[in-house]
DNA sequence: CATTTCACCTGGTGGC
DNA sequence: TGCCACCAGGTGAAAT
């Protein structure tokens, strides 16, 4: 299940893969409930725009994209124009992934917004690579390859933002890579909820699921079921800590592969092997030897130690 | 209004 | 061996 380090790590995979590459052609399944906004069920919004820069927005993708209409064929050292200049932005040199991006004048970019849901996959493939089952978005690239969406569950869901006629894209909750500490204790100060269920709570933090949840409350030694109002000042700062700690090792791994999750290259993640907690019940904690707990909490599987964590 | 519960989905699992 | 009930969980709507 996609959480922020995975999201993370598919984001900066794309991001490497396809920067700089234009969209040439889009193909939408006929799944109607894929599409969060009727703007996003437009494949002709995707069509020709070039993939400025590609980035984890909470747990979303965010793929900034270019005016369309843009001179589809380009050479190394060609300058494109755009014809209508107002806002500043960073322009890539189409068709050619990786190249050096220069500014450029646009007025008319746009946002395509990926949500991967429990389990969606963004991958690069050769065009010619075979069709997943479930695919439910290809989009073909002027470099030869495609960028496909695949969803067997489907609760991934895709929108589309025209930045001429609506804001940027932005999470509902702090990020905690970058939530400072007075920040996230007035976050969760005086709520009268239990903390697993506020650190799924993406209006308070945007990016954490079940899995870190668990982790990180293993980490700093907090039982799932308090409150959060019951929490010191100094326990909601180690908690932000844990959180920070674990996030950046898990992105460092490329994320967890607990069930099929894989990077936009098709590659697992390796965190799974450092979950303490989750999915553990009943085994042995590698703290202290006590059986994991596993009980059910604001209707997820939560997984804690009952001596290690108090 | 704040918080909790439930439906949406399908592949994998476990029981008989 | 095969079948089927059941579970996983991120999100948003509905209920409390």
């Amino acid at each position: 299940m996609p959480e922020l380090p995975e999201v993370e790590t598919i984001a900066r995979g794309v991001e490497l893969r396809l920067r700089g590459d234009r969209i040439l052609e889009a193909r939408f399944g006929s799944y109607p409930k894929l599409f969060k906004t009727p703007s996003a069920r437009q494949a002709k919004g995707l069509e020709g725009r070039a993939i400025l820069a590609v980035h984890r927005t909470g747990k979303h993708i965010v793929c900034e994209l270019g005016a369309a209409g843009w001179i589809l064929q380009s050479h190394p050292g060609r300058k494109l124009r755009n014809a209508d200049p107002s806002t500043t932005l960073r322009m890539a040199r189409v068709g050619h992934p990786g190249a050096d991006l220069e500014e450029w004048e646009d007025s008319s970019s746009a946002q395509w917004i990926v949500h991967l849901g429990m389990t969606g996959r963004l991958l690069v493939t050769p065009a010619e690579a075979p069709v997943a089952p479930h695919t439910h978005v290809r989009l073909s690239l002027a470099s030869g390859r495609e960028l496909r969406f695949v969803d067997p569950r489907r609760f991934g869901r895709l929108d589309f933002r025209d930045l001429s006629l609506s804001a940027a894209f932005s999470a509902a909750g702090a990020d905690p890579l970058t939530v400072t500490a007075d920040e996230f204790a007035q976050i969760f100060r005086s709520r009268r909820l239990t903390i697993k269920a506020a650190l799924l709570n993406q209006k308070l933090l945007s990016g954490v699921g079940n899995i870190y949840a668990d982790e990180s409350l293993f980490r700093v030694g907090i039982r799932p079921r308090r409150l959060c109002a019951r929490l010191t000042r100094a326990e909601l700062e180690s908690l932000r800590l844990a959180l920070l700690v674990v996030l950046e090792h898990a992105i460092q791994l490329g994320g967890s592969s607990v069930s099929d999750y894989v990077d936009a290259g098709g590659e697992r993640g390796f965190f799974q092997l450092e979950h303490c907690v989750y999915q553990r019940g009943g085994q042995p904690c590698l703290r202290c030897q006590t059986p994991i707990r596993r009980i059910v909490l604001a209707g997820r599987g939560t997984h804690y130690c009952p001596k290690c964590q108090r």
